[in-house]
DNA sequence: ACCTGAACACCGTTCAAGT
DNA sequence: ACCTGAACACCGTTCAAGT
């Protein structure tokens, strides 16, 4: 005698995401999310094969968000201007891990492999920037400039989440500031080269 | 009847830090380390707190031997240059985490703050980055430029770390790119600054 | 076809009992 | 003093049994 299904794989990612913002990874069991969406455990093994397929679920579900609101940011009243279009990527890109810390650090925490989102949806999320990064740095350095200022940005915002900067100061003024200047340096013609043991290439 | 000690928190403390740097975090159990050691689980108790007590201590460890080898990298052949002394601490920051990927992980990671390493420490390990900064930047920015290019070394190890770069593309060239345009923008003097939308303090 | 309790192999942590 | 087995409350996961 068949049994009507009493959940659906979107209720349960649904389920996991919200208890991951409100409570973080930890938090997130199989039991909980079982529990929220009116089920026991071993359920939840019908739709997913095991936790870290359900972790991936719901980081390709948070990418997938953040990749829509860069390219609405890419696409707004900055379209067109280099400049004002990486402000408006990089505020986007802050604003999206004030809004969910806990859902931001798990797309960048450094997990397994099968618990990473999806390749493809981390290129589609990329792209905006790196667009950008071509229209401001040329298109030899375009990929090199994405990756640098990809890099603040992740840098910058993680160490805010982690309670990082505590030495006081303007967290703001040196957001502003570290725009500015990395805007600037990757305008900027090819400054003078490092020395000999600088280069890459040459480390041992 | 006293019973001599099997073992001491120094002798529990590596072998936590070699099971982490082995194995990763979610390996290093208090099982683990007990059976490393010599000795039941129960046993840590009477040195450690908590596992979280236990991870900290490491971190601790991990971070103390950090900033040591930055504090040696200052004070090395490019003392008094700022951009070498730059490039070197950068270096440093990066072998380090490329030695210790598991250890490097753990410093940065967003954990609850009982997990964190101790905050003095922390201070000083990013002493001599900051002082670096000041003598490149003046002492206006000193704190902004310490941040802008400690965000931008965290990030762009962190992802090497968790497999990012997926695009391809020479990871060594972007390393170099935008350690030398960060060297660059943080010595020149005030860009020209942002429209109005982006300065900071105006975010309604 | 879906759901469940029971079971298994793990965790961290506490504590009374052993030496 | 230190160490231990046993216990407790949790995990993720499997599976035979129920409907």
């Amino acid at each position: 005698v068949p049994t009507p299904a009493r959940t659906s794989l979107a209720e349960i990612v649904a389920a996991g995401r919200a208890i991951l913002e409100a409570d973080g990874l930890p938090a997130l069991t199989m039991q909980r999310v079982a529990a929220a969406v009116g089920v026991r455990a071993p359920s939840l093994y019908k739709r997913v094969r095991d936790r870290a397929a359900l972790v991936r679920l719901i980081a390709d579900d948070a990418l997938r968000e953040l990749a829509e609101a860069l390219e609405r940011a890419s696409a707004g009243g900055a379209a067109g201007d280099a400049r004002a279009e990486l402000r408006a990527q990089a505020a986007t890109f802050r604003a999206f891990a004030h809004t969910h810390p806990a859902t931001y650090r798990l797309l960048f925490a450094p997990l397994p492999e099968a618990w990473r989102p999806d390749a493809e949806l981390n290129r589609r999320a990329s792209e905006p920037l790196l667009r950008t990064a071509e229209a401001l740095a040329g298109r030899a350095h375009a990929l090199e400039a994405g990756r640098t200022i990809t890099a603040w940005a992740h840098g910058f915002v993680s160490m805010e989440l982690a309670g990082g900067f505590r030495l006081g100061g303007d967290v703001e003024r040196a957001y502003a500031f570290g725009l500015e200047r990395l805007i600037a340096a990757l305008a900027a013609p090819t400054p003078t080269g490092p020395p000999e043991g600088a280069r890459p290439g040459s480390r041992s």
